[in-house]
RNA sequence: GGCCUGUUCGUCUAGGGGUUAAGGACGCCGGCCUCUCACGCCGGUAACACGGGUUCGAAUCCCGUACAGGCCA
């Protein structure tokens, strides 16, 4: 009762930190901060060859981008095998588990030829009976064998899910399954108990896919002498097709978000309320808010489809909340990874820039996408921009001429001034400002959408500004024949 | 195939026997604001899978069907 919870992430390392194993070491990190407990990084690497430095590094690098730390680990389990083989002997020795001579591709027959005829197949435990000298004596001899679990039939699984509620199973549906291969291997269901148990795990919280072997397990614990941990499995996370999530359906890996140029506290808020809400309509939740309502048993069971277009109007709203100056180093990253050299750049200056950005972006790889004029003229002008605002050169050609003279004359270069000016011009003229507004607005940054024109202006400066309307004039003069 | 689980707008969800014309959010559509775009604001579209029960009353409880998903070294 007064246990501190611990709790604990195990994800395998595949090489990319999938969003549902995010979502699940979201949900364990939550539960642990909540309840002041421990929070357990453990690294599933039985499957020896795949499991290098690189990929755990993916992981904890995918786990730090989102904020989450952990208390202990990683641990590995390739450096557990002994463990997990000496349990087996235990179980061996106190006739828990048995060796299964049979040959793996018999048994598939069997199973293939049942399912032909309709019917149910599950391993009859016929090794069960091999007595133990004998079943030494043919290890001994070399003869491969796979150790199986032998299930108390007569037993009924009961346990209480946080998220499933009570499932029970009946022992005689539960076959003898296999805790090591014959190549030596332990099975999920021993290495996960042994290092559960090993660790004090309090509570497992994992995805759905392992409620079914739930009862596998608990029978383990049993068998051990073990205390059993509190289970907890969430709602698997879905493709747009209803299918699970994977790489088919495009971005799977928390790196291509951050890639993409998501926020780390966006994507924590929207995975937290994948198979989560708090009730009532809140939808904003950081972190330090999401640590004092998460609540394990509000988890629903119904697996959630991955909606991205939410995830991107989450991160526009992060966006345009955050101060700028939390934004520049994200800013900074995606200029630079779209070619523009920043590193003159001031981080006042691209404070600016973010400033009259960031309600009209929702990631930052869109920065350089709607904000490339704020460092490089235009090379080009958008030729709907263009067809738009710059529909009668001639027009043009006169109305960008009175602008840069005023513009140039101007001994103070602020936004007031600038509106002053031009909206001067336009009420000479005896027309809306609006025409003397677009025509300018194309000339400095070739679009005819963006932020209001006299912030841009004021940010550009006098001489960049002038210098670009002189050049829309010249180009003007060569183009309109 | 067996076992298990799920099913509220296209999506994330609230509600969980009786003012619910089923609420919010994303998306989509329309409008307002406005120098454009965006933001913001206002409005609209759109759901209780189906069939039986239980009940005075069911989206809400039970059963079945359908569909979907998971597990079965």
């Amino acid at each position: 009762m007064s246990d501190t919870p611990r709790v604990r992430f195990a994800p395998s390392p595949t090489g990319y930190l999938h969003v549902g194993g995010a979502r699940t070491a979201l949900f364990n990190w939550l539960f642990a901060r909540r309840n002041d407990g421990v929070f357990i990084l453990r690294i599933e690497d039985t499957d020896l060859e795949r499991s290098t430095e690189e990929m755990v590094r993916i992981i904890t690098e995918g786990l730090g981008w989102l904020g989450m730390d952990w208390d202990e680990g990683p641990f590995f389990q390739s450096e557990r095998v002994e463990a997990y083989r000496e349990a087996a002997k235990e179980l061996i020795d106190e006739g828990k588990a048995y060796r299964c001579f049979c040959d793996p591709a018999v048994l598939e027959a069997e199973r293939k030829a049942a399912r032909e005829k309709g019917e149910d197949w599950s391993y009859d435990g016929r090794c069960r009976l091999i007595n133990l000298d004998e079943s030494a004596a043919r290890a001994e001899a070399g003869e491969q064998f796979a150790l199986r679990f032998s299930v108390p039939h007569e037993e009924t699984v009961i346990f209480n899910d946080h998220v499933y509620g009570e499932v029970r199973v009946e022992g005689e549906e539960i076959e003898d399954f296999v805790l090591l291969r014959s190549d030596g291997q332990p099975t999920y269901q021993l290495a996960c108990v042994v290092d559960d148990s090993w660790m004090r795990i309090t509570h497992v919280i994992r995805g759905a896919d392992h409620l079914s072997n739930t009862h596998k397990q608990i029978l383990l614990y049993n068998a051990f002498g073990m205390s059993v941990p509190e289970f907890a499995h969430l709602p698997l996370i879905l493709g747009p097709d209803k299918k699970r999530l994977s790489k088919r359906h495009g971005a799977t890996a928390v790196g291509e978000y951050r890639d993409k140029g998501y926020m780390p506290e966006a994507v924590v808020n929207f995975l937290s309320l994948l198979g989560w809400s708090p009730k009532d309509d809140t939808e904003f939740l950081r972190s330090e808010e999401l640590i004092t309502r998460f609540d394990l048993d509000a988890v629903n069971k119904k697996p959630a489809v991955f909606d991205e277009a939410k995830l991107e109007w989450l991160n526009g709203q992060y966006m345009i909340q955050l101060p700028s100056e939390e934004l520049i180093d994200g800013a900074r990253s995606a200029f630079r990874e779209a070619g523009f050299d920043l590193s003159g750049v001031e981080d006042s200056f691209l404070s600016r820039v973010v400033d009259l950005l960031k309600e009209r972006v929702r990631l930052f790889k869109e920065f350089p996408e709607k904000g490339s004029y704020f460092f490089e003229a235009p090379e080009v002008y958008e030729p709907e921009s263009v067809a738009k605002r710059w529909k009668n050169p001639d027009e043009v050609i006169l109305k960008l001429g009175n602008s840069v003279e005023r513009l140039k004359a101007l001994a103070a270069w602020s936004e007031e001034a600038i509106e002053e000016v031009i909206r001067g011009l336009a009420e000479q003229e005896g027309v809306g400002a609006g025409k003397y507004i677009h025509a300018i607005r194309v000339a400095v940054s070739g679009i005819h959408t963006g932020p209001g024109l006299f912030e841009l202006l004021a940010l550009l400066g006098q001489d960049e500004v002038v210098a670009r309307i002189g050049r829309a004039v010249e180009y003007l003069k060569d183009n309109s024949g």
